[in-house]
DNA sequence: CTCATATTTCGCCATTTAACGAATTATAGG
DNA sequence: CCTATAATTCGTTAAATGGCGAAATATGAG
């Protein structure tokens, strides 16, 4: 039960969808682009993504300075995640908030500063 | 994305999640089966009980002074509802609490006492 | 009508949680 | 070594949430 419910927890929570969907969208995001997409303390982020990584929602990868999450893949998430991640894929398709951030990640990728962390 | 967070947030919590699948299980349900299913104030369990309709995961049928809640079916409920509902039963297959629950449940149903609820 | 029962609504309190800033850790570059 | 930057941890504060009891609502029974 208690694995469960700290999926449930972590998706009950706004700024965490949006960032589900992020990674949904590019693949891999290093956490300062999370930071300049949500608009939030580096410290606050930082939270989301333990929660996150607590739930085995996401899995960090380290590289030299940075560290770049992603959405658990269906070889090393449990079942429940694998199903969890589909079903918010599938429910969040033309939601605005998500299309606006997806609009912004866009530019913000494609900037030249901030390139630093590989992408 | 409100109607998506309504549900995500009505699944974060262990009772709500008891009460679902209490249904899941029992297909239908009366409130005080229910207060003593989770021995939790009547209040709390309506309160419980709102937010799960709130966020369409279950619908309520009056019947006289009773009031008798069941999971929303895949005729009348949003895709996201059904893949909702199919999820948590799917990922709370063998749990302890709710396997607890299911048999306490059992009891409650076929005992003589409070069966004016017609259930 | 009056009373009892089932449920909900409301107001309150305790706990949890999201947010921040400051301090800490880790790493790359000078 | 020293500095700058990325990220996390920690402590605090404000808001949200779960719990209860009391009061209100609704309905059936006498």
């Amino acid at each position: 039960m208690l694995p469960f419910m700290n999926i449930t927890k972590a998706l009950a929570d706004e700024s965490r969808i949006r960032i589900l969907m992020a990674l949904h969208q590019s693949g891999e995001l290093c956490v300062c682009h999370l930071i300049d997409l949500l608009e939030l303390a580096p410290s606050t982020v930082s939270k989301h993504l333990f929660l996150l990584k607590n739930a085995r929602l996401v899995v960090a990868r380290k590289d030299g300075r940075w560290v770049h999450y992603r959405l658990n893949d269906r070889k090393s998430a449990p079942q429940t995640v694998v199903d969890a991640l589909a079903w918010v894929a599938r429910s969040i398709t033309d939601d605005s908030v998500v299309e606006a951030d997806r609009q912004r990640l866009d530019h913000l990728l494609t900037a030249p500063l901030k390139a630093g962390c590989g992408s």
